[in-house]
Order: structure tokens, then C-alpha cells, then sequence
DNA sequence: TTCCCATATCGTTCATTTGCGATCAACGAC
DNA sequence: GTCGTTGATCGCAAATGAACGATATGGGAA
């Protein structure tokens, strides 16, 4: 559980100061099926789809704005946000006072693809 | 929590005695956030996933195999294969002595499309 | 400096999940 | 009938997750 986001010391994301895209860094799971319930549990709970979802509309937005529209206590919402960018779905970014979160994208169609390549892999045989 | 699976009873997936594709009783919850936060909490696990790899894989199998495949106990397999089951991501289905289970394939494309749905509609405005 | 604002984190509580062994129910064979 | 087999369920313990309020941190404003 390292020492985790800080906008001046060692945050998890902030790896360039530019806008939001500082590429991924493409978690070494090595196990596809690891990789796809480590995502699938990220995604699992309404709270943070409707996060991701938001987050899509607007292509970003500060924590604050996802507070206001989930109706959940600051704190909860802080914690979905760590699980969403503990597992590469959504990246953060210190923007002066507060922090610019976005979803990455190419992150959440990986998710597509590994379940593409499950379930094509498999039905090749009889479909 | 219901009744529950008892192969004379009431069981939750023996709606035809047929083999495994008895239409999937396309789950009610009417919110696409809710919906796929379900999904995902199904598969929000490696134990799961591999079940469900090993299921498309071999087009159908018995449960037994399912727990031969797994360094699981046979009572842990049954529970991850019920949260697949009521997720309606497996289907099962009484064949003499033992029981079928096979994934169901359209039910887990159906997880690509919500997350599809989600992304292109939201990156419909910059991208 | 002091104060406020925006977020993360801590500590706690309660609920859920995971895993297991043991048990139960249904079936087929005998 | 009794067995053996198959698979679900129960009961438990441990671990994890969800939610909250309170607190900490760090930057901007006054």
C-alpha cells in the first residue's frame, strides 16, 4: 500500500505535469486472466461506473464535480476513486487547487479486448 | 436469496430440460450502470474467469471437471460457480447423474457492449 | 501568517466475499 | 433396500469491501 498520491511528494500518477494523457503504465500482470478480474473487480460497483461514465462524458473533471454527483460522502467517493486508478482506469492530475481526473479510455476498451479475445479464442471452434 | 438449485425442486436454471441454450431470462435491473456493474462483479475474480475460459473452451462441460481444473475445493467451485449462475454468465442444466454447465456466450458479449456503449457515446464528442 | 478549500487518508463499523470441511439431496447401480 | 457418486448448501473463520466522520496535508487567498 505505498505512500500514495501527494501532489508534492510521490503521487501514483502524476508522472508528467501536462494534461491528462501521461500513458499508462501497462500493469505486468502477465496473466490475461488475472488482468481481466483485477479490472472486472475495479468496475464492479455501480459507484464507480457511474464514475467512469461521467468521467467519459466530460473528457475530465475535478474530484469535487464527481462528488457532487454521486450521493456518497466525499470520503467513499475518494476511496472508489483509488480503486479505479489503482487499477489504470482513470488517471489523476494536480491542476492547482484541486485534481483533474480522466478516464482512460484505452484502458477501458483493454477490458473489451481481453473479453473479445476470451470468448473469440474459445468460440473458434464451434461458431 | 431464494431456494435454490435442487434439480427436482425449483431449481434456478432448469427451465427446459433441453440441452444447455434455455434463453437467458434477460435480467430485469433496467440500469445499464447497474447491469454492468454486476456483470463485472462476477468476473471480478481469477477464479471465475477461469472458469469461464474453461467453459468456452470446451463448449459444455460437467462440474466435475470444472473442479479437477481448479486448485479449489469442490464447495468453493460450487460458490463461484452460483455468483456465474445468478449472474447469468453460465447456464446449467441436469444431464442424468451430473450437471452441465456451458457459458453463455451472448450474456458475456453483452458485457463488451455495455462497456462499448459507454465509451463511444461519451467519446462521441472528442474523438 | 492565518484561514479556507479541495482531496487523500485514517479509524471504525457493518456487510459481503472467500475458502473450507461437513453435510444433505438426488440419482444410478446393485 | 444400501451404496457410491455428484453437486448444492450449511456453518464457520478469515479476509476484504463499503461507507462514514474525523483528521491530515497542501495550496491559494487574505
Amino acid at each position: 500500500m505505498g505512500p500514495a498520491l501527494s501532489p508534492t511528494a510521490t503521487p501514483e500518477f502524476q508522472v508528467t505535469p501536462r494534461a491528462c494523457p501521461p500513458a499508462p503504465p501497462v500493469d505486468p500482470t502477465a496473466d490475461p486472466d488475472e488482468e481481466l478480474a483485477r479490472l472486472a473487480a475495479a468496475m464492479g460497483h455501480p459507484a464507480r461506473i457511474r464514475i467512469l461514465r461521467f468521467l467519459l462524458e466530460r473528457r475530465e473533471c475535478f474530484a469535487g464535480a464527481i462528488v457532487d454527483h454521486l450521493p456518497l460522502a466525499q470520503s467513499t467517493v475518494s476511496q472508489h476513486l483509488k480503486v479505479l486508478r489503482e487499477a489504470g482506469l482513470i488517471r489523476g492530475e494536480v491542476d492547482g487547487l484541486h485534481i483533474c481526473y480522466c478516464a482512460d479510455e484505452e484502458r477501458i476498451r483493454r477490458v473489451g479486448e481481453l473479453l473479445d479475445a476470451m470468448v473469440l479464442l474459445a468460440a473458434g471452434n464451434a461458431r
